[in-house]
Formats: structure tokens, sequence, C-alpha cells
DNA sequence: CCGATGGTTCGAGGAGCATCGAACAATGAC
DNA sequence: GTCATTGTTCGATGCTCCTCGAACCATCGG
């Protein structure tokens, strides 16, 4: 009732190394099978197989079976929303004075969020959109204003497809790292495919990282017209 | 470090029915007694005192000594956020058909969440408060525009005040209960202050109802244009 | 059909932690 | 000063649940 005892329950599951880290890899946006999941935990395949159980009871992750591989991946947004401000959160106390944020290079550069683009140069992207204002606020989420429209059909996305998802299109998220905010939501996730669809960059193998070609951060950066320059290194 | 450590130390604190209901208990806004506190969980004092003290190590509560007893209360809105956020997200998957939300009419009409007005009377402040842009987004919060300067002001409300606070002056809170959006931050805890010093409302004393005198709601409805009738229960 | 690999189930061991009884410190009322 | 109330600390108890070894299904490749 109210007491929250889902709340509780929500918690719980989060509340626990090995399956916060296996989240934590699932935030990566990539399906993950079973086994890779407990190597990233680093534990067995059998404790492993335990908690994906509970994180697929409790609806925190989705499955899909291809032979006899189990693809595991974060359930929805609002999952992913979750961790987010959990992450966001917890990053407020620790680190104060601390530097923020990973210290590779590549990632604070540019490296995925669960399914759209964070980083510096994501960052720069939605600072650049809503200069252009790009967004309208309806009250409770925002969303593309007409100018925003055109403009990401301009870059090739389906607008019409975009609004179809059932989730929110646009979405701020705060990074825990950067304490900055970028774009998430369909048009955040829908606008990383497309940067990857035109061979701009390709994501990280095992990391989180985005790596721009050179050609194609230039190609990125002309596009959008981002002007920052912070972190110069490649 | 990047596997949320400190998010599961976040997500270890709720996860407990006890301390879930004391937070819970706290999300009311007033600030409680430990004993108060170990009444609201259900268990001893000794037991609530070192639950307290975890929530305090973590600065999820802030706590006040006033002679022999000590008062706590959620320490920021950082903390209320999150717990909203992890209410909101619990309430999605639990009821999906069943009826939202608290079934006594005085909590659906009005009630505290935290330290601003929630309910139906909070939703419909909030609708009004949009259609008349009294907002505006700026990237990543949403700000009094001058219009909505100008509407608050004449309210009562020290606007300069307001915004020199920590906090982000205006904060779109998604009510667990009505899963409709109203006002959060410092405007909306000023908002339900200023309601409550003109005498247009009382607070319930250990709920977490608002009461609405019948001149009061009137008064209240006419200032802001509230047009809405909803669950007309008195 | 047979080995190899991915994944699950079962049971036992063990660690963490919530809980309360008891004792103690601090403050206020009289 | 004396007593009652508030709140904390300590120790013991017990429960929950994380973990892995072992055994067991399922699928793929030959």
């Amino acid at each position: 009732m109210t007491d929250g005892s889902n709340m509780v329950a929500a918690a719980t599951l989060i509340a626990d190394h090995t399956r916060a880290k296996m989240l934590t890899a699932l935030m990566g946006g990539r399906a993950l099978t079973a086994t890779e999941l407990a190597g990233a935990a680093g534990i067995t395949k059998q404790t492993g197989s335990t908690h994906l159980r509970k994180l697929l009871d409790a609806r925190f992750v989705a499955m899909e079976a291809h032979g006899r591989h189990r693809y595991f991946r974060i359930a929805d947004e609002e999952v992913a929303q979750l961790l987010e401000e959990l992450m966001s959160f917890s990053a407020r106390s620790s680190d104060r004075t601390y530097a923020t944020g990973p210290k590779d290079p590549a990632l604070r550069k540019a490296r995925v969020c669960y399914d759209h683009l964070a980083g510096e140069l994501g960052v720069l992207l939605y600072t650049s959109l809503l200069q252009r204002h790009a967004f309208d606020f309806d009250g409770a989420t925002i969303a593309l204003s007409p100018a925003g429209e055109r403009l990401i059909a301009d870059f090739g996305i389906d607008a019409h497809a975009v609004r179809s998802q059932k989730r929110p299109p646009c979405r701020v998220c705060m990074d825990w790292s950067e304490r900055r905010h970028h774009l998430a939501g369909a048009v955040g996730a829908a606008l990383l495919a497309r940067v990857i669809e035109r061979g701009w960059a390709v994501r990280g193998k095992s990391s989180r990282a985005i790596h721009f070609r050179p050609n194609g951060e230039r190609a990125f950066r002309g596009y959008f017209h981002l002007n920052g320059v912070l972190h110069e290194a490649v």
C-alpha cells in the first residue's frame, strides 16, 4: 500500500553487488548472455542463473532465447531511468571534490548510456539542439518542436516511427559522471543509431565507449554545429 | 567506480522494510522523533536507533536535537527525488489495472508529497500554471518565466528568496498514485507553505492529507483558475 | 548418436544483518 | 535530588539469501 513494499522489492534487487554489476553491464545497451553476465559479475554461472531469474521475474530485464544462448537486456526505459537516477544520486555524495567521471578519455568523450549517446559529445549535441529550439516542454516530458522534427527528419530519422513508440520520445538524462544533461528517449536512441548507421562511429566491443572516426566526428560536429572543444584527446 | 558500488549502498538502505517505512513516513514532510519513527515502522526503539544511525551516516536523513528529542527529516531534495522515483517506478508494474492511489478521498484530493502539494488539487494547480505559461524550460530544469515570477510574487512569495535556495526552483514530480504530474522544488514548497499560511488549508496531524477549508478551497481555486471537478467529496 | 557448451535446479554451507532484551547515558519535570 | 522519558550501545539469536559443487536438461556440431 502506502508503505512502499514494492519499493523495497525494487531496491532489494539492486541492493546486491552481483546484480548491480549485471545491471550496470546491461546499461551498456547490448544484450548479453547469461555466461557473459556471470563473468562480468565475477561469479559462477549457477549463481548468475539465480540472479537473472530474479531480475527476470521482476521484469527488470527481458530475455530472448537464440538457440542455446539466452540474451538478456534491460527490460525497458523505465528500468533504465531508475538505474540512471540511482547512479546519479550515488555519484553526488561520494566524489564531491573528486574528479568526476571515468578516466579513460575515450569514455569521457563519447559513450553509450543504455541506448543513447552520453559523454562530452552527447552533452554538446543536446546543448546544440536546445539552442536551435528543437524541443518543446509540454508539462510532463519534452517533445520535438516542429523545428526539431525537421532537423531529425533531415538527418534520416523516421519521426513518425519514433513517435509511435511507447516510451517518451525525448527525455533528459543526467549523466552520473559528466554532471551535465544529454538526450535520452526514443529520439536519443534513434540519433545514436543513425550516427552508427552512417558509419561516423562504432561501438566499443566490450566497453561502453563510442569510437568516432576522425572524419565521422568532423561530419557529426559539422552537421549539428558543435563548436565545443573539451579534452581534445583522440 | 563504474560498477556502481555506491548505487548498491543507496539501494541497500532502502531495501529494508523497516527503513522503507521510516523513509515513507518522513516523506510526509514532517520531522519526526526516533520513537515516532520506530512506532511507524512497528519495531522497538533499539532497532529503530540502529536504522536511524545508518540513514544518518548515509546522509539520507538529517537530525536536529531539541532537548531530549531528536527530530529526523529527509536530508534534502535529492533524497526525496530518489524516493519519488522509486515509488513511481514500483507503482508501475504492480497495479496495472488496479485502481491507482489511496482510497481515502481526502488523500486523493490533496496531500503533501515531501514538502509540496500533491493529489488532485496539486495536479490542477500545476496544469493551470502551465496553461498560463508560468514556466520556461532551460534544458536541465524548468524555471519560472517572467509571467510565473509575477504570479507567485502577487501570491505573496518572495521570488528572490526562492531563487537563492540551493535546490532547483521548479521540478516536475510524478506522483506514484495519481499518475499525473505536479510541481515540486522550491517554488512548489513555497506555494504549499503560503496556502497554509493564508489559512486556506491545514496539514493533517498524523496523515499526509491536506485539509482545505471550504472557503479556503474556493479561494484557492479562484485564485489559480482551477476549474477541474473530480471527486467532489468533502 | 556423442561429446561439448550454455544454462538451470537442488542442496548445503556460510556470511550478513535485522531484531530484541538488558544495561546505560542524557534530558526534563517536579 | 529523584523519577520518568528519550535515546543509544552491546550481545545473543535467528533468519534471509548469496554462493558454489554436483547433477541434470537443451542445443549445436559432427
